[in-house]
RNA sequence: GCUGGGGUGGCGGAAUUGGUAGACGCCCAGGACUUAAAAUCCUGUGUCCUUAGGGACGUACGGGUUCGAUUCCCGUCCCCAGCACCA
């Protein structure tokens, strides 16, 4: 052992030795309980960040305690190597795409092996190799014989400059993000996959994992799907005085949005409230505007078309929109009291949520009445608060300065008067339906996954279009439809597939002749949406991988990852696993047991802002005069240009990245590692400051110190001497107090893990060290008590320390035990704790006079309720406040305080 | 606006769910060692008052419950995130 800590030493040997035995092999083993340990796979965009580096360590942290607990842990990681950026690259500088994946993916596996992160290399997955993206293809011809992948005209973000479409980022504002002008709609045949029909799953399926999930996450998934029970209502439409025109059925719009030539549906959560309704109002992209168009008054149709307009527009979040619409002159009835009403077209009505189409009942809801209120139609209100009385209602109406849209008790609503809400719902629903004019429905905000990207980058939808049998599904032996070495790329137009004669001609699985593939490739969420099974069986070339071995490894037990994955991503794994649960290929529906989502990693950064957007210069080039709190006071740049300042997260185009590989030269990975875990709690935003690191160097220094301060008077190996001391040597004193710190320490770290904190126990760890530290006895004077308690704390340090840095913990173990065979090798295990040891014989009873801390007395914890009495009325400085007073009552908390009331 | 999470020293953050607020670390100051520096070690470090012993105040703000509140309840302000006319 060295007699100083040399981190890039160590950490090279040991990493060297886990790869020659293979320490972080994972084998399915029945005798040993199983934990799978994930994080989310990186995409290789070149470099590990520091937000890599936090959710690496955290994972690697949990993988290392559940070994050391007894688990047989399966800690993986791969490639999520499909996507844009590498094609990007191919536009500007020419590179192939894979070419460039493959190298970045060499570059940041040599970062993750510096870092020491304890994976089962063997394991690994890459997106973007036809071994992987085989299964792609084979899950989307299960999805399309089960009738889960479909294909359908959409509306894509179209730039006509460039030729190409756009994703709802790139378009943001309505102008292209790489020309700068402006984006219409295309109408583009896309593939989609049938998530809508696994909503209700989705949705109930989480009462079996909310207790693993962030309820944050929960509640977005929830508020994502967007369900909400209601009812459809169908209102006759009539031209006033004139014939309807007739109504198409147009794609894209909820089949029950037309249920006949001469009615319109609407969907309403609040049914009891229909005797309300003073008008429909409908979308202006409602198929029933369309069709009498040209049916209407010049203004009307003139306004229906700006509002239209108005409505591809990019929305403004900040401002809010005012109502805005127009009376069409069409009437609806209303089937339940036969009322004419107006049918309005109103801005506020979407398209693309329930039917387009809403009755209007203004004192109900805030939105219609504010359009009520805006344009002076009739306000109604049919539920009363249950005290109010009948009469009163009209009246009062009139005169509400809101919606009230409580449940209630029904009024001026003819025969169901009197009921409540509740009811009302129910029977009116019902009452609907037997009159076919409605019934109950359900509607979801989640719409159908659509997958096509008319990019290279991906994998090709397995597909082929014959003039003969039309489309046709390519045939699993088939498989997988590779992709061309190249394509030309120029990043515009449509797929660059589309231009590879050799790629695209092919025959028709079915009859043998002429046929054209698709040319569009999958969305890259599908590479995520399964790659975790694919790790328990890497190398499966029938099936994406044998149920057997997923059923022992699977489900994941701990998931961790970006907090910005929460609705995308972890819906459409969670949507992958259900339905590979209705093909038989996994016994349970829900993949993530526990979900722990980290906080980004942020730094400051500075700009100066041009043409509305931010220009970045590198914090190393900018001058920044501070106070004394540390906050920034001004900050300029090299040419003395006055820089604006923020908190950001890190990232190369901002100039504020730290770069892991620098960390790890300069500190150690274990210290960078230890550090960032140290730093805050994990699912807190982390503000990267450099100081903080070298005082994780520090505390890996000290505990190295300590050890070569020992090491000559533990010197007997370990495995000699028995765990328990002998009988006849007495442990008091000071080393009864360290064991006593030890055995706590074990406890609370051991809590900690328990509870996916990995600040705290990493303080426990520092205070443990402390504590040897001022032990106070010398080694050359230690007695054998006081060197058992040494190796006793030093050991359970070392193999507490393994989480966060265990290439230090390692060499240290090796001196520990007398030899280099490993942690795991040597069967190491997580110390455990007695609670008669951690037990302090003598403890500091606060002594409170009316509820304020006035003195302390220590003395056993056992001390009877009388005695602690007595010995706090007798305190001298306790008696100041309370001689000459009369002592009310005296209240004890075992273990806890004293806490005298005086009157 | 709605929903969720927060507000604790100069900073990051602890606090066993009602019981000594500020663990641990960073920063800063002083000291030891050194020819010197670095490293290391020691001491101090919430604010105010006090010659000392000590005292008063203090967990965003205002109330309340309690012997006792960072923790529970009511109200207000502020910050962060997500959603945004979802009928």
């Amino acid at each position: 052992m060295d007699e100083k800590y040399f981190a890039k030493k160590i950490e090279q040997k040991w990493q060297k030795i886990w790869e020659e035995t293979g320490a972080f092999h994972a084998e399915i083993d029945d005798e040993k309980p199983k934990f799978y340990a994930l994080e989310m796979l990186p995409y290789p965009s070149g470099n590990l960040h520091m937000g890599h580096v936090r959710n690496y360590s955290a994972g690697d942290a949990l993988a290392w305690y559940k070994r050391l607990r007894g688990f047989n842990v399966l800690h993986p990681i791969g490639w999520d190597s499909f996507g844009q950026p590498a094609e990007d690259a191919a536009v500007k500088r020419g590179v192939n795409p894979r070419t460039w994946t493959e190298a970045n993916i060499e570059t940041m596996r040599g970062q993750l092996q510096r870092l020491g992160i304890s994976y089962d290399w063997r394991r690994q997955m890459y997106a973007h190799r036809p071994d992987y993206y085989k299964f792609d293809q084979w899950f989307f011809l299960k999805m399309y014989e089960m009738g889960l992948a479909y294909k359908k005209m959409t509306q894509v973000n179209w730039c006509s400059t460039d030729q190409a479409t756009l994703s709802n980022e790139q378009a943001s504002g309505g102008i292209c993000w790489r020309c700068g002008n402006s984006v219409t709609k295309k109408d583009l045949e896309q593939w989609f996959l049938k998530t809508t029909a696994y909503t209700d799953r989705l949705l109930d399926d989480m009462a079996e994992i909310e207790d693993g999930w962030p309820a944050s996450v929960i509640k977005r998934q929830q508020d994502w799907m967007g369900r909400s029970y209601g009812a459809y209502v169908d209102f006759e439409i009539k031209a006033s005085g004139e014939t309807l025109f007739v109504c198409p059925i147009v794609d894209g719009i909820t089949s029950s949005t037309d249920v006949g030539k001469d009615r319109v549906r609407i969907f309403t959560t609040r049914i009891d409230t229909i005797y309300g309704a003073n008008a429909i109002v409908l979308a202006a992209e409602h198929p029933v505007i369309q069709a009498n168009m040209d049916n209407f008054a010049e203004e009307v149709a003139a306004k229906i078309a700006f509002i239209r307009t108005e409505n591809a527009k990019p929305a403004d979040h900040e401002a809010e929109i005012e109502k805005d619409g127009i009376d069409t002159g069409l009437k609806a009835i209303n089937p339940f009291s036969h009322e004419e009403l107006p049918v309005w077209v109103g801005n506020y009505v979407m398209m693309n949520y329930g039917t387009g189409a809403v009755m209007s009942v203004p004192a109900h809801d805030q939105r219609d009445f504010e359009f009520a209120k805006k344009f002076g139609l009739p306000i109604r209100q049919v539920i009363s608060e249950p005290h109010m009385e009948h009469a009163h209602h009209t009246m009062q109406a009139l005169a509400l300065e809101q919606a009230f849209p409580d449940y209630g008790v029904l009024v001026h609503s003819d025969y169901w008067n009197g009921k409540t809400s509740e009811q009302a719902k129910v029977e009116m629903t019902e009452y609907a339906e037997k009159h076919k004019f409605g019934e109950g429905a359900t509607t979801y905000r989640l719409r159908d996954w659509g997958i096509s990207r008319q990019r290279f980058w991906g994998s090709p939808i397995p597909i082929v279009y014959c003039d003969r049998c039309g489309t046709v599904p390519e045939k699993f032996e088939d498989l997988p439809v590779e992709l061309p070495e190249t394509a030309p790329f120029t990043g515009t137009g449509e797929s660059p597939l589309a231009k590879v004669p050799e790629f695209y001609e092919t025959t028709c699985p079915k009859c043998d002749g002429p046929a054209r593939r698709e040319t569009d490739t999958m969305d890259t969420f599908v590479d995520s949406s399964w790659y975790y099974y694919r790790y328990t069986d890497a190398e499966n070339e029938i099936l994406p991988f044998d149920p057997a071995m997923a059923a022992y490894w699977t489900p994941v037990d701990q998931y961790i990852g970006g907090d910005d994955h929460a609705v995308m991503h972890l819906i459409y794994a969670r949507f992958w696993t259900k339905v590979m649960y209705d093909l038989g290929l996994v016994p349970f529906a829900e993949p993530f047991k526990r979900l722990l989502t980290q906080g980004m990693v942020v730094g400051e950064t500075f700009f100066y802002e041009s043409g509305g957007k931010r220009a970045y210069i590198p914090p190393a080039e900018v001058t920044v005069e501070r106070d004394g709190k540390g906050r920034i006071l001004s900050a300029k740049s090299k040419d003395g240009l006055h820089l604006k300042y923020a908190i950001e997260r890190m990232s190369k185009s901002k100039g504020n990245g730290v770069d892991p590989d620098e960390m790890v030269e300069i500190y150690g990975a274990d210290a960078a590692r230890l550090f960032i875990l140290f730093a805050a709690p994990i699912d807190n935003e982390l503000v990267w400051n450099e100081a903080g690191i070298e005082g994780g160097v520090r505390f890996l220094q000290r505990v190295w110190r300590l050890a070569v301060k020992w090491q000559a008077a533990l010197a007997v190996p370990l495995a000699a001497r028995s765990s328990v001391l002998d009988d006849g040597i007495v442990v008091a004193g000071n080393a009864k107090k360290l064991r006593q710190k030890t055995h706590q320490t074990i406890k609370r770290i051991g809590d900690s893990f328990e509870s996916l904190q990995f600040n705290t126990p990493v303080a426990a760890l520092m205070e443990l060290s402390n504590a040897i530290g001022d032990f106070g006895i010398d080694p050359g004077n230690a007695t054998e008590a006081d060197v058992f308690a040494v190796r006793e704390a030093l050991t359970a340090l070392t193999l507490m320390l393994t989480p966060f840095a265990p290439h230090t913990a390692e060499e240290l173990y090796s001196v520990l035990v007398g030899n280099e065979n490993g942690i795991i090798a040597n069967g190491a295990r997580f110390p455990e704790y007695s609670e008669e040891l951690a037990r302090a014989d003598e403890i500091e009873f606060p002594v409170q006079v009316n509820g304020k801390l006035r003195s302390r007395i220590v003395t056993a914890p056992e001390t009877s309720n009388e005695d602690l009495e007595k010995l706090a009325l007798a305190d001298a400085k306790v008696r100041e406040f309370t001689d000459g007073k009369e002592i009310v009552k005296i209240i004890i908390v075992p273990k806890r305080l004293v806490n005298i009331v005086v009157a």
